[in-house]
DNA sequence: AATGAATGAGGCTTCATTCAT
DNA sequence: CATGAATGAAGCCTCATTCAT
């Protein structure tokens, strides 16, 4: 594992565990096993290294969710897939779920990298609508569908943090149910 | 208004805008009008002040919805009320909510008093039991169903923070399909 | 006891055992219980608290001491029985005598009231010139002579605070010896 | 000179000028010509600081005094040794000896550092042993001959900051007077 | 005279950041 | 590149003192 990528998951564990300023750059150099100056020559400053963390996560979260669209497939099959892969994610990185939990709204990430990373997801929007287009999902603003869902799945995952296929099944008919026609 | 009063509320709007751990205990002097050492003579700690802000707002909360409960409507009916009434307080008080959204999970809140503001809302927990019972909601897990619908509501509310009746609805309606049997 | 006197004896055991500076007005105010207003009512500052009490414990030191001085009888006696009430007080009065010992040298105390309390003991001085007259004891420099018998009891009866006749008279002693002819 | 003692010294003349609590950190920073974190790259708190400093300089006592000594020479002329070398001490290092005068009973020395170094002095307690076995000193408790003349030593020297020789010889015989046979 | 809430200067300590090695 | 000692601004909190009651 290289050097920069030690010093992120030393921090992410570290922001997870204690809060993003209960972390002092010391305590993540001593996890990191660098020298505080070495974090200095990847990030410029705490606040870099905070917006860099949150953007190779958030890369990771919507890559790790969009890989599995498959046009071939059907709108409903397209949707559900990436519930359970929401759902999946959580449960293969309970760490980096909980920072995006935690830390999404944190104060320090730049307005603008928050507007960037929203458009990472955009591949969904488009689905969503497709779906409403055919007439298979309600005909809400699409935005107000895509938030209940992912407000769902979350609450729903974090609440019950090891859940097993069927607590998975029974929460992707939740949602399905919600927002079908 | 009681001089605890403007030190939590003007707490509450600089944690809310800027973070807990970014507003100094300086700052929230200046914006309440006081001196420093007269927030010591209200709360023992910053910790401790969090911590109160915290049990406040959630206790004003759980009234709020709990108070419409009517033990001689039907389940369906307050099981939906209660969820327009949490629309309504977001609506009604939105920094209390984003306050509630943001700092639920701080690190700084206890696990005890967590705990306890939890039980305030037992009686939620005993109208879905009933609700599954009558065969008209989804035989779930009662945690997981409140979870789903909490975390739906408030990620749809929080997500367009200027409702309207037709959009209350809306969600209410996506609420619904999505437990009921 | 009169109001005063409570927050002085409040204030003597405060010091002794937690030391002047961690010894807070409010502490003191609580331990005399009175208000922490009121004791500003007796005295004007902390400072002349700890000055008054200073004078109050010397004189009542140097009172204790050389009430038994009786012109009568011979030198050597009368010195002796100085040492002896010395080391009385230290077992009567264990708290008085701590402070004096810790706080003796305290910076708060004035320059000018140490020098005024140091006169109390002017009687001691020419019971020491007389015997060196007299050519019973060692012809020193007097204050020399009474720093080493002060400085030797005092550590004496500090280390070992309960002392019995035996004790006492073996102290009395080996004093006599260093400084007789 | 290194930076730790640097702050070491610095802090032992201001604690004795001024005493401990009223010492702030800043002032010892800037007495040392130094940041005032870097202070605690070398003391973790300044209770630290200070029972740092009290180790120090009763290592540095003890030694001082205890390397005249030699087995070689008789009983009687050990401890005069050890006592001119007392003396000695407050003439070449006034700080010092003030500091441990003054802080000795500070309440912040915590009680394990003040027994062991306690321990340091005892080759002396062995030496007064030997010399109430032959006979040439009284047959007193050792802790009780030892408080007496450090008392009386120190307390002579304190008296009179300036000794010449022949200050020191009479001290010195008064000493031995109180104690020999 | 008695009280104690209010005040803010100042104390101890932390920590992001720099820079000489 | 890697390191970590040095720095001082800024944070939390205490406490002597005041003043309205």
């Amino acid at each position: 594992m290289n050097k920069r990528d030690n010093i992120l998951n030393a921090a992410m564990h570290l922001f997870v565990d204690h809060g993003e300023q209960a972390t002092s750059m010391k305590w993540i150099a001593r996890e990191a096993e660098c020298g505080i100056g070495t974090m200095y020559n990847y990030f410029a400053s705490k606040e870099k290294l905070i917006n860099e963390l949150y953007l190779e996560i958030k890369v990771m979260y919507s890559r790790f969710i969009l890989e599995v669209l498959d046009p071939e497939k059907s709108i409903k099959h397209q949707i559900i897939d990436t519930w359970r892969r929401a759902l999946e994610f959580v449960l293969r990185h309970p760490v980096e779920s909980k920072y995006i939990e935690l830390f999404c709204q944190s104060p320090i990430i730049s307005e603008q990298l928050r507007r960037e990373t929203m458009e990472l997801f955009s591949p969904l929007i488009e689905i969503y609508e497709t779906g409403k287009k055919e007439g298979i999902i309600k005909n809400q603003d699409t935005l107000q569908l895509l938030s209940f869902v992912k407000g769902a799945i979350t609450a729903s995952v974090m609440s019950q943090p090891e859940m097993n296929p069927e607590d998975i099944d029974a929460v992707v008919l939740m949602a399905w149910d919600a927002i079908r026609n």
